[in-house]
RNA sequence: GUGGCUGUAGCUCAGGGGUAGAGCCCCGGUUUGUGGUACCGGUUGUCGCGGGUUCAAAUCCCGUCAGCCACCCCA
């Protein structure tokens, strides 16, 4: 009995509609970051693991993938690329023109827990600005990710980008007493803030010297609260991009290295998932790389998002689209006669010479067969050899017209 | 790490102590140069794995592994 092997735990394999569907996605980040000039860049799917231990700390190490590798080195997966980013923007700063613009796309993982939306390996859209103060940056960033929804079929019905500042928070509390050193602690409450009883949150607001209501009122106030915000925002609004933006002041987002604006982006709707985020992060380069450089970034994954592209009525009929497309050829080849073997090779080889993709029946099979193969391959058109080579058929499989055209007018007729 | 639910054909699932099932998919055929429908036929299972109870276990019990979902966390 032959041992049943199955994937690791978390992890997935893509089969041929499976890859389709993360190529669309892939082509859709890339477009999209290329429309606003971005470049792409890549870094390495193993990096030492104290260089994720330096910027989160040591608690991070249980949802690394690590291990010693044959050298005695202590390396991981990577579960994250904005290290990586800062190591080398840092390393060759002076290579470039400031602000760099870089995307990437790449393979992550964590060892976690496989639920939905989360896996033990994903794929992630990193998107960064890197050198540049203004907050036009972020405003590119928060427009480029909008972008990325409206370019997958989504519109304001399905979801908000939510903007926030957490500088605006830091000020606050700075204004109402709570020292430096308490600063990490308040905002985490903020960020909890949703999801926890309120009498809770007040217990610790009072801890900190802050009331309850002292924060709502803080969050009432919008986007008052914070000179980035306003500019972010009439800047989104000039664009045009205004009725997908929604100021929250309560997101601050879990992650201690954020500085100034940020921003997720959420689904519409029960699940409330937020399928991107990111925001200013103008300490981390320093910290990593010992250069100091401002800059924000955010990213998004590949499975939360597909969950959503697939449960949503448009998106989900582009994907199924590009999806049938990928799998597709644009023609087949049947071949009539089984004594015309070498003139069929002749053919295949002279259509894709042209660019034309196609498949064909590699054993003998009966005409009605081959038709129908033909219908399957997703073939617009059938090339019927037969005993009247170089004369041969045209089919046009969708309304079943078929015309009789000389062997050498056949590409260019196709290609029209 | 904690909790709930689920593991039966490639897929979706029914069956619930006594001969292993359906639909879909896949393959072949319906008289040999024309396809989507229809009809006929066919392949596929240690009923997740290990142990226990029983004359008898896919079925009941225990364990284990895996999957899904939620919590925690979310770079």
């Amino acid at each position: 009995m032959a041992q049943k092997f199955q994937t690791l735990p978390g992890f997935r394999d893509f089969y041929p509609a499976d890859c389709a569907a993360r190529n669309y996605l892939f082509n859709v980040w890339r477009r999209v970051a290329r429309r606003y000039g971005f470049v792409e860049y890549e870094g390495p799917v193993l990096e030492p693991t104290d260089l994720y231990r330096k910027k989160s700390g040591n608690e991070i190490v249980n949802q690394l993938f690590c291990f010693e590798d044959k050298g005695d080195r202590h390396v991981s997966m990577r579960p994250e690329l904005t290290p990586t980013l800062a190591r080398m923007a840092a390393a060759r700063q002076r290579d470039f023109k400031k602000p760099l613009r870089w995307f990437s796309i790449g393979q992550f993982f964590r060892y976690e827990k496989h639920q939905k939306g989360r896996g033990r390996e994903f794929y992630q859209f990193n998107c960064d600005i890197l050198g540049e103060e203004s907050v036009i940056a972020d405003a590119e960033l928060m427009a480029l990710s909008i972008d990325l929804m409206l370019e997958l079929g989504f519109t304001a019905d399905n979801f908000r980008i939510r903007v926030s500042d957490r500088q605006a928070w830091v000020s606050y509390a700075l204004s109402q007493g709570v020292s430096e050193d308490d600063l990490t602690d308040f905002l985490q409450v903020i960020d909890k803030m949703e999801r926890t009883p309120p009498e809770k949150t007040e217990e610790k607001l009072k801890a900190l010297g802050l009331s309850l209501d002292g924060i709502k009122a803080f969050i009432q106030s919008g986007a008052e609260a914070s000179d980035s915000l306003r500019e972010s925002l009439a800047n989104l609004e000039a664009r045009g991009l205004k009725e997908y933006v929604e100021v929250d002041l309560s997101i601050v987002r879990g992650l201690a290295y954020y500085t100034g604006p940020v921003f997720e982006i959420f689904d519409i709707g029960k699940g409330m998932r937020a399928v991107a985020g990111g925001g200013r992060y103008d300490q981390l380069i320093g910290l990593i790389g010992g250069v100091e450089m401002p800059a924000c970034g955010f990213a998004m994954g590949d499975m939360v998002i597909l969950d959503l592209v697939r449960e949503t009525t448009a998106p989900a009929a582009g994907l199924d689209r590009a999806i049938e497309a990928e799998q597709s050829v644009d023609v087949f080849i049947v071949g009539a006669d089984p004594s015309k073997k070498a003139e069929t090779a002749q053919v295949v080889q002279a259509l894709r010479n042209e660019g034309i993709s196609l498949q064909y029946s590699f054993s003998e099979m009966k005409v009605g067969k081959q038709f129908q193969a033909a219908e399957q391959s997703g073939a617009t058109h059938a090339v019927i050899v037969g005993s009247e080579f170089p004369e041969v058929g045209l089919k046009d499989l969708s309304d079943r017209s078929e015309e009789k055209i000389a062997f050498e007018d056949l590409a260019a007729t196709l290609k029209r």
